[in-house]
RNA sequence: GGAGACGUAGCCAAGUGGUAAGGCCGCGGUCUGCAAAACCGCUAUUCGGCAGUUCAAAUCUGCCCGUCUCCUCCA
């Protein structure tokens, strides 16, 4: 298959470092809050990626790591008054909640940030004798100009980026753009005893350690949302390249934004739809059908009005499943050709999704056991289960006035089926006559 | 100031040189007592604008317009 790949800008043929085997590793939350649906987006993008590969007969050992100790919750925790480990592992429960709902895999591991601190230490201890970064007062910094390819990923130089007008000035540090590997920390709760006194690690080297633990000095695939381009993943391939001289990782995988209003959500601006939020809406499947309607590296801009109707094609899917089949052979061959090379394509679930309602119409054409299974098949691929249609339960007095109009029905009496059909009409639920029997349904 | 992305029908969205996938909506038809569902058909001579390269461009080049992102924490 190929990929898109950030450092090199080109789409790329896949090959894994070792056959048959990819190591993934998929920057994750910092858990001080609830997930919204742009980390949603992101993760879908990784799980379908995961099943894809897997589809294709490889193993993916896929590593995610948390973010679990940081400015954000040390702060977000003194201000709701709690313990910060009891909001990480609130927050923690509550990412497992979404991510299951969504129907997003698990990973391998879940490297935390405090469970690996002496990892980091010798790590941070590694690059200084490198020559690669220095302490001061307690801080240890990374020598950014030391690094000859700083800005390799990004696309940019150091004296592009000291042009910004943004780079906070500290006097402590060599090059305004040096970034801590860790912080010294003396007065909060939460702090480990190192070489340079107390403190914690500064947010990048957590993946650089934890990366190279679980998935050796080179690994085949690193992803994660555009916005951790830069600085993020630049700094991990500065801390890890320099320590190791070999590459960090093969392909770079980011994906794109979840706008609102043609903006990038973020906490920041305050427009973000949970997660949690979202679902009370429209089953998890939608939601995750809304992000694969759309390539993984372009922009998506959430509405309620979009993913309505999604929801309706979503039903066009749960109808065809729904419907009886008969053990009828086909040649579904030329579909699974479509499918697979469109998911070659740069992972493009759009034109993937095309060749799922391609299946959709085959299977309520012919009512085929073989376009159903494809059908499931590809599904499965993509990650959207289908609720199969809950036998509801259907109140009794609307099941009686079911029942009356079908009698009616069945004499001819026009006039009273319509009256007991609008009856049922205004009590929510609708009535599908087929040819020699009836369905009650609750209305959409 | 620097780096980059995007602009395709009423809405969403594929398509990177060979003459516009798919979904939603809408319209017509089949079926049905009427519906619903399903099925069939129709719905962009045209891809932000203007030039250029080419036998051929939504796709390449240049300029312009518009939107967004990164350079600070961010999926």
């Amino acid at each position: 298959m190929k990929l898109y790949n950030t450092l090199t800008k080109t789409k790329e043929t896949f090959q894994s470092l070792k056959p048959k085997e990819v190591g993934m590793y998929v920057c994750g939350v910092t858990v001080y809050d609830y997930c919204h649906i742009g980390h949603a987006r992101a993760y879908v993008v990784f799980d379908t990626l995961k099943r894809y590969l897997t589809y294709c007969g490889y193993t993916v050992n896929h590593v995610q790591n948390f973010t679990d100790i940081d400015d954000k919750i040390l702060k977000r925790a003194d201000e709701k008054g709690q313990p910060a480990m009891q909001l990480v592992d609130e927050m923690l429960a509550a990412y497992f909640t979404d991510m299951d709902a969504l129907n997003i895999g698990h990973a391998s591991f879940y490297p935390r940030v405090t469970e690996h601190i002496s990892e980091i230490i010798v790590f941070v201890e590694a690059l200084i004798e490198k020559g690669f970064a220095y302490e001061v007062n307690g801080d240890v910094y990374f020598r950014v100009s030391q690094y000859e390819g700083y800005g390799k990923l990004s696309k940019r130089n150091l004296d592009q980026m000291q042009a910004g007008a943004r780079v906070e000035k500290n006097v402590s540090k060599e090059h305004p753009m040096d970034f801590a590997l860790w912080k010294a920390d003396t007065a909060s709760e939460i702090a480990w005893d190192s070489p340079w006194g107390k403190g914690r690690p500064g947010w990048h080297i957590e993946c650089s350690a934890m990366s190279r633990q679980y998935l050796g000095n080179s690994f085949d695939i690193h992803g994660g949302g555009m916005d951790l381009i830069f600085p993020h993943h630049e700094n991990e391939i500065a801390q890890t390249e320099a320590l190791t001289g070999i590459p960090m990782a093969h392909y770079w995988v980011h994906n794109g934004f979840v706008k609102v209003n043609e903006e990038k959500m973020s906490k920041s601006l305050g427009n973000f739809f949970t997660i949690k939020e979202v679902l009370k809406t429209v089953p998890a499947p939608v939601l995750r059908l809304f992000f694969l309607m759309t390539q993984y590296r372009m922009p998506i801009n959430y509405s309620d009005h979009e993913l309505k109707e999604v929801g309706v094609a979503y039903h066009k899917i749960v109808a065809a499943l729904s419907a009886p089949t008969h053990q009828i052979e086909a040649d579904v061959s030329s579909f699974r050709y479509d499918f697979k090379a469109a998911m070659d394509d740069d992972l493009n679930t759009a034109k993937a999704i095309a060749v799922v309602f391609s299946s959709v119409k085959a299977l309520n054409a012919t009512g085929s056991t073989a376009y159903r299974d494809l059908l499931l098949e590809f599904l499965d691929v993509l990650g959207l289960t289908i609720e199969t249609p809950k036998s509801e339960e259907i109140p009794e007095n609307i099941s009686a006035l079911a029942a009356q109009r079908w009698q009616a029905k069945l004499a001819k009496d026009w006039e009273l089926a319509d009256t007991l059909r609008t009856q049922i009409q205004a009590a929510g639920y609708v009535m599908e006559d087929s040819k020699d029997s009836y369905k009650v349904k609750m209305g959409e």
